[in-house]
DNA sequence: GTCTATATCACGATAGAC
DNA sequence: GTCTATCGTGATATAGAC
């Protein structure tokens, strides 16, 4: 497991964006946390932060994309899936301490108006959690529309659950948002199990 | 409509966290938006930068909590109601450029972790809205039980479905929320209207 | 490729004249 | 209550020895 010094700088970038959003975090706290010194930052990312942060969140983005298909997978049934996602979600944030779980959002919510170059790597991170989703539900056997739709119903309820989870420290926004969402797939049947994509 | 020193930094001060959350708003930015002199800062909001974000976020949370009864109200069908909701909220946005309505929801997820009387703040206000939406709801005849979950997964769907839109650019995450949740209550009767908290 | 030292600038906050 | 000048700190980024 030898990392990259590479590596260990784009692990503390999200490590930290998760928890504190892009401004937030400096140069000097990606150097203390990946053990580099401030010039192998730029050695290695002449693009400053930006380039640490959007390189940062690709990697997060893509790890946390096959968190919808690995939650879903083990089920057969669209509804129980669901509400098993939400409170396996809920279980996670609060034995976490209701941590944030994936840097994406906060960042994505605090740079939308700003910095342009990362709205668009988070755009594009987005749009592969809902084309690999959509892909994922197709494969087990759902039409592509409701497919789709149903990706994009579970991903933005996740994120806004997500917020209000961890702001209020409680597991209700997660609970009740798969409890709610659940009905309408109750009976939806899934089909053969697919290869979780990566 | 002459505004005090104080109410036009706050007022500006909620405008620029709705764009860049709060880190990367600077007490300089706040005083060029409110035509205030840095000192004059100082002298309203001795708390300095923190008690500002608390004061704006708190005047916007209020603002931004009648905006759940505000919609619902012309309608007499619960699915029906939520479906209006959801595409008043996708063809806001649009028409806004994708800026975000809110500045809650961005601070919120930036400073969980890090400013802990934000965190407070923040948690207050969303209470405040699950609170009065229940409270809305239940006075709309619904049971109260019903009346919370329906206004939890409203928020948090909003809120999530607002990220999703406001990165991508795109109305989809808002409207399919809204066709996702609606169906669910279709049928459930809203009773005599009642007046919107304030 | 690693690391130190530093340039340059913006930050939050304060002091104090008016 | 308004406004200017400035303090001390910490920001991003660079230069250049090793």
């Amino acid at each position: 497991m030898a990392r990259s010094t590479r590596e260990s700088i784009l692990t503390a970038a999200a490590e930290l964006m998760r928890h504190r959003g892009y401004a937030a975090v400096a140069m000097k706290d990606l150097a203390a946390a990946s053990g580099a010194p401030i010039g192998s930052l730029y050695h290695h990312f002449p693009g400053g932060k930006v380039q640490i942060a959007r390189e940062a969140l690709v990697n997060a983005g893509a790890a946390y994309g096959m968190l919808i298909p690995t939650l879903v997978d083990p089920h057969d049934d669209l509804g129980e899936a669901v509400e098993a996602l939400f409170a396996q979600a809920a279980d996670d944030m609060a034995a976490t301490g209701y941590a944030n779980m994936c840097p994406v959002a906060s960042v994505a919510a605090e740079i939308a108006d700003t910095v342009d170059e990362l709205r668009q790597a988070t755009a594009e991170i987005f749009d592969g959690w809902l084309d690999g989703g959509a892909a994922y539900f197709t494969k087990r056997g759902l039409p592509p529309a409701q497919a789709r739709d149903v990706t994009v119903a579970l991903v933005g309820a996740l994120e806004g659950a997500f917020i209000l989870a961890r702001t209020l420290r409680s597991r209700e926004p997660l609970l009740v948002a798969g409890r709610v969402l659940a009905p309408g797939y109750r009976g939806v049947a899934l089909g053969a199990h697919a290869a979780v994509p990566g």
